[in-house]
DNA sequence: ATTTATGCAAAGGTTTTGCATTCAC
DNA sequence: GTGAATGCAAAACCTTTGCATAAAT
């Protein structure tokens, strides 16, 4: 999952980069991040879940706030699985694609060097840097096709 | 943008294909199927504002109920490029990506090309068949990347 | 005449916002 | 003490649903 190591490691310079842009450090930044690290991929209502597990409670309207402020910070990133709300992981997670079924709505991982051609491709036609992290893939799975 | 005489020979069909399953003809599915195509690209709520400056109005739940019916019978398709609602198109329109820039939020059309290897990769490695119409792919544009 | 489709209004789910209060600094 | 962050409640936004009415067959 993660090590205690580079959790520490990554906490340090997260506060420093708070404090620098005049942000504060408060109990329900660290555990919103702390809850992002723990579930690997979960939407806002998830996350809220988690936290609420640990502390007595963080409002939901707090989760939003924090986790626009982790992904500014380049902490955090998100991903849209499909029509629900978006997944959010740690930035630092191995890299990964989503491949999402239409026929039974499950979302698979898989390695992001399958989308390497792609993202080159696009790079040198169009000039766009594709954010390979962020990437999800429709069709239909291998189970529900037949 | 699209011929009268294709227009006109996918509307026989379309029509021949709903009187086979029970459902009905009525002038809202056929003025929502003409703004799909009109429009190339639009929400529901832009087909809605599209269908309403020729009929004096269509509902937007009856929008919905069409929007999910033509997807059925194969006639729309949609992709979600983001944070909003989803974006739908003429299932017949030339097949192409989205690339989707996090920084103007634009928007623009790919060769489908460009994922012909992601695709072979993805159905030999995981039995998965990609839907490239449906694909999305975030990152930044050549614009915003300075 | 039958039965589907529509319009309307209300509800559901997710996200944002305003404002008073609390808390980090 | 001062200004930022939180909690709460309300609003905004998108989508779905129930039901009476209208329309297609």
């Amino acid at each position: 999952m993660f090590s205690a190591t580079y959790t520490r490691r990554m906490a340090d310079t997260w506060q420093e980069e708070l404090r620098a842009k005049g942000y504060r450090i408060t109990p329900q930044r660290q555990l919103v991040l702390e809850a992002v690290a723990a579930l690997e991929h979960a939407t806002p209502e998830e996350i809220c879940a988690q936290v609420r597990r640990t502390a007595q409670g963080v409002n939901i309207s707090t989760v939003y706030r924090t986790l626009e402020l982790l992904e500014e910070l380049g902490l955090v990133k998100h991903a849209h699985l499909g029509h629900g709300p978006p997944n959010y992981h740690l930035a630092t997670e191995a890299e990964h694609i989503h491949l999402v079924c239409r026929g039974c709505g499950r979302a698979e991982d898989a390695d992001p060097s399958a989308a390497s051609g792609l993202a080159a491709q696009l790079a040198e036609r169009f000039g766009f840097v594709t954010d390979v992290h962020h990437l999800t893939v429709y069709g239909e799975c291998r189970d529900c096709r037949e």
